[in-house]
Formats: structure tokens, C-alpha cells, sequence
DNA sequence: CTTATTCCCTGATTGC
DNA sequence: TGCAATCAGGGAATAA
């Protein structure tokens, strides 16, 4: 489940790899059910990549984004069980490879993706894709006003607010109960019942867990792998998420697990108020 | 406008 | 041992 700092692993590994590398030969995952993408049609989507330089890596949210020499931008969402794996020519390849990109240096980025439930994109312009994304939390444009604004007058709990990408671009389930943990407050709150304080408290959070997340190259406890096929480490250092029965690390309290938005949410009964 | 629910997709896990 | 039901969740779509 790649969210902000997976993302954000992957974005630094493919940058020196992919940027200047034009793309010689694309292949998209053609029968039904396929890939989702923009154009639709496999033929059309592959053409409008071969051939193109990517310029650089960019993240947007969860997004990421391939500037090309066109002008147009090739934009991936690995969703829940994507990933976009770099090796030299021969790399591992099995049943969920679902896009290859071979690249004018021999090497070959895999796209692989068990549930098929990632898209991709080639765009003009990338606003269509992401333009309805809220602040970044990691480039100071999640300031205490906007994310005030964000949960004023909500009345739907914290936690569901959190989830919401155009809110705050980037977090997902893990980070966000990991943040609500981190900031001492109860995911069921409605948003607008906080306070100024606790709204800058759990910007801090925010903050603190993806920069923290990222540090350890994100979070790996299903199938999460980074550019080079590497786990990543953060799940070693999670709080909250999937402890439910052992001790919060702040007070010892049993970690508590129920539901909300639809979504697993897990805390600290005692310590998130 | 808000909030809640359903769907996509398939491997791993759980229940009987 | 086998098979069916459930779970995992990001985001779009739909309903209320």
C-alpha cells in the first residue's frame, strides 16, 4: 500500500536512474481485465511513451509523475499493490508483471501489480490528474491554516478526514492512525472539534511520521517493495498500526482496533483523546 | 455542500 | 483436508 513515503523512496531511487533515459520499447498489460489507463487503449498509451525522454521524477501525493520531452507527462498511481522495480535486462519476471519499459541503456523498469488496481496516465497537463490534490505535507504547504481549514466545521471523524487526498495530499491508513497516535488524538473526533493547539499538534505528527517513514524507506507489511525490490523498514517502528492487543509505547495501554470510513484504524484507547 | 457505501481486483487468511 | 467467506485499502463512482 504504497502512500507518501513509499512513494516518496521510489521517486529518490528512480530519479538518477531514469532521468535523460529515453524510452525504446513500452508493453502494457493488453487482455481484459487490464490495466487501467489514460488513453484506454494499450496500443495508443505505449505509443505515446516510446520513444520519449523522461526529464526528471516528480511526486505529487501518492502520484507519481514522469515529465517527457513532448511536453506530455506519464503519470502512475500504484494504489494498493503496485510497484515499479528498475533492474538490468533478464530482471525478475513473473504472472503480475503487468507493463514493461525498456530504456536506450539496456535497462528495464517492471511495472508489477497482483491486484491490477494501479493506473497510469499520459497527460498533457498533470492537473488533470492531480489538480484537486491538497497540500504537500513534506514541502510546507501543509501550514496550520490550511490543514484549520481543512477540518473546521467537519463532522466526520479525524481519521476519514485524513484519508481524504484532497484534504492532505498522501496519507493513507497506516499514516494517518500512526499521525493521529503521534499527535494524541482520538481518530474519532470530528475534524471540527479540534483545537488551534491540537490542529498544530497533529500537523507535527503529520509531519514527523512521513519524515520519519521515509527515513526507514517506508513501510512494508504486504507486498510493498521500492525501486530496487527492497522492503522497507518502517514497520518495524509503527506505533499503533496492526498492534491491536499490545501495549501502546506511550502509556501501555492495550491498542485498540475498529473501524472507520470503512477503514481497519487502530490506537491508544487511553493516551488519544 | 456533506457523509456513507459500493466497486474494482486477487492472494492470504480465517472459519467450518 | 477442502472450500467458501472474509480481509487488505486507494480512489472513483454512486447514493442519500
Amino acid at each position: 500500500m504504497p502512500e507518501l513515503p513509499e512513494v516518496e523512496t521510489i521517486r529518490r531511487q528512480l530519479l538518477p536512474l531514469l532521468a535523460g533515459r529515453t524510452v525504446v520499447r513500452a508493453w502494457l498489460l493488453p487482455e481484459a481485465p487490464r490495466l487501467p489507463a489514460h488513453p484506454p487503449d494499450a496500443a495508443a498509451f505505449v505509443s505515446l511513451l516510446e520513444g520519449r525522454r523522461l526529464l526528471s521524477v516528480e511526486r505529487r501525493g501518492k502520484y507519481l509523475l514522469f515529465p517527457l520531452n513532448d511536453g506530455n507527462v506519464w503519470v502512475v498511481h500504484l494504489r494498493m499493490t503496485g510497484a515499479l522495480v528498475h533492474s538490468a535486462a533478464g530482471a525478475t519476471e513473473d504472472r503480475f508483471v503487468r507493463a514493461r519499459f525498456h530504456l536506450d541503456d539496456g535497462s528495464l523498469l517492471l511495472y508489477r501489480d497482483v491486484r491490477k488496481l494501479g493506473r497510469m496516465w499520459v497527460v498533457g497537463d498533470p492537473q488533470q490528474v492531480v489538480g484537486k490534490l491538497g497540500p504537500e505535507p513534506l514541502c510546507e504547504g501543509l501550514t496550520a491554516e490550511a490543514l484549520r481549514s481543512a477540518l473546521t466545521r467537519r463532522r466526520a471523524p479525524v481519521k476519514a478526514l485524513l484519508l481524504d487526498q484532497r484534504l492532505v495530499a498522501g496519507l493513507g491508513n497506516i499514516y494517518a492512525d500512526e499521525a493521529l497516535h503521534e499527535a494524541g488524538l482520538s481518530p474519532l473526533r470530528p475534524g471540527g472539534s479540534l483545537s488551534p493547539a491540537e490542529v498544530e499538534r497533529l500537523r507535527q505528527a503529520i509531519v514527523r511520521v512521513l519524515e520519519g517513514a521515509t527515513g526507514h524507506g517506508g513501510t512494508s507489511f504486504f507486498a510493498y517493495v521500492d525501486a530496487r525490490g527492497q522492503r522497507g523498514r518502517h514497520q518495524l517502528h509503527v506505533r499503533v498500526y496492526r498492534r491491536q492487543g499490545q501495549p501502546c509505547p506511550r502509556c501501555g495501554t492495550a491498542v485498540a482496533r475498529t473501524r472507520v470510513g470503512g477503514r481497519s484504524t487502530h490506537y491508544c484507547p487511553a493516551c488519544q483523546l
